[in-house]
DNA sequence: TCTGGGGTCCTAGGACCC
DNA sequence: TCTGGGGTCCTAGGACCC
């Protein structure tokens, strides 16, 4: 099989959560529903059994859109705009809370489903997936409705499938027709439906490449694949200028990765009000005993331990500052955490109040797994 | 209108070892 | 007596994605 032929679809969920909240509460079908902020924002059953809904105006804190409904983007409400901002433009928007075990539910269900009928899928978070069907067999057209089919029945929500030789143009696709779109393309079809696309539209060109691309006069995809190598050369470090020439023409060699391994488990959280260390110093305290507490954990639940232990910090002008520490041994235990995030804090310059805490283990194996190495290693020390 | 939380990957410098 | 080169680990920061 060469890598010509092959046949990779990207699936992404419509409004996944705006969908599934949506379910729950078919009364706002149509309306303008933002789902973001924290959880004081919950719908009230009356008596008479209505539901009283929160209206985004009557929002006050930070937090941002994690999705809006298609009648909310009409009125140019978007994932991860501030809510305050939202409320400013959609004042009478319904403001849901965010419930991510709901959402892991549907996930897993459209996941399963897609699985029995093809099963090479990569994960890309909890709303979307690639799948390869270079070896399954029927036409693309006819398995893609087939898939739709499928992720509908077991959800009764709709995805956007996008089907070409590559994950980067698959990707691209799913999102031309959205939503329930289906989009399939070969590769003689790029100049006509790729290189007229903003070059923001590809998949690793973020808003920092795509204002330095702007600023030497880079805007599409066909820009892009016009332009000189040399100014990519000077603008962008190597490899990086080098994958844009490649992604210009459509060229993307990466597999579909139906394995991974968790590299680090994290949790942070944004205050109500910024904080000094000093001042308050108890109410932090407690605020980073639970992260450590969170973390510790989700590494237990999860099966792993880690040797990396790691402090984020967010000051009020948004500057972030971390600090790790490598421990000897790897840990899942809090109080261990809790001991090298707080030496990690110790090397942090704390005069400025900050807005975010955060604690992060990486270097993370499985516990089985240590151990075994360990024994391979006094083998081989043996067996000299 | 002030900006969440959970991740991955890349770069680059310094320490340390051979 | 002026100075190699490769490899690995550790750390900090940044871009990007969902």
């Amino acid at each position: 099989m060469t890598s010509n032929s092959r046949r990779i679809a990207h699936l992404d969920m419509d409004a996944f959560y705006a969908s599934v909240e949506l379910l729950r509460y078919p009364e706002l079908r149509g309306l303008p529903v933002v789902i973001g902020g924290g959880s004081a924002n919950q719908p009230v059953t009356e008596s008479d059994g209505t539901r009283r809904f929160f209206k985004i105006k009557d929002y006050a804190g930070r937090g941002v859109v994690t999705t809006s409904t298609y009648a909310a983007r009409a009125l140019g409400v978007f994932s991860a705009m501030g809510i305050m901002k939202a409320a400013h433009l959609a004042p009478e928007a319904i403001l849901l809370p965010t419930d991510f075990d709901a959402y892991r539910h549907y996930s897993r269900l459209f996941k399963q489903a897609v699985a029995k009928i093809a099963p090479l899928i990569e994960d890309r978070g909890i709303d979307e997936i690639y799948i390869d069907l270079s070896d399954e067999p029927g036409e693309t057209q006819e398995l893609a409705m087939k898939i739709k089919a499928a992720v509908f029945d077991a959800t009764q929500l709709s995805c956007s499938i996008g089907i070409a030789p590559n994950k980067l143009l698959a990707k691209i696709c799913s999102d031309l027709e959205k939503p329930n779109g289906l989009t399939i393309l070969q590769y003689a079809d790029i100049p006509s439906r790729i290189w007229p696309l903003p070059a923001r539209k590809v998949n690793g060109i973020g808003p920092k490449a795509d204002a330095k691309l702007a600023s030497i006069g880079i805007f599409t995809v066909g820009d892009l694949a016009s332009a000189d190598p040399d100014l990519l050369q000077t603008n962008f470090t190597a490899s990086y200028a080098s994958w844009l020439r490649d992604i210009a023409q459509g060229i993307d060699e990466r597999p579909v990765a139906t394995v991974s391994e968790t590299k680090s488990i994290s949790r942070e959280t944004t205050f109500e009000r910024d904080m000094h260390a000093r001042h308050d110093r108890a109410a932090l305290t407690v605020i980073f005993d639970n992260l450590c507490q969170r973390v510790a954990g989700d590494l237990v639940r999860k099966g792993y331990v880690g040797r990396t232990v790691g402090i984020k910090l967010r000051y009020t002008d948004f500057k972030i500052m971390t600090r790790v520490i490598t421990l000897p041994t790897p840990t899942a235990d809090a109080l261990t955490i809790r001991r090298a995030a707080g030496e990690c804090l110790q090397r942090i310059p704390l005069e400025q109040r900050f807005r975010l805490l955060g604690v992060r283990v990486d270097n993370l194996s499985k516990p089985q797994e240590a151990s075994a190495s360990d024994y391979l290693s006094q083998k081989e020390l043996f067996s000299d």
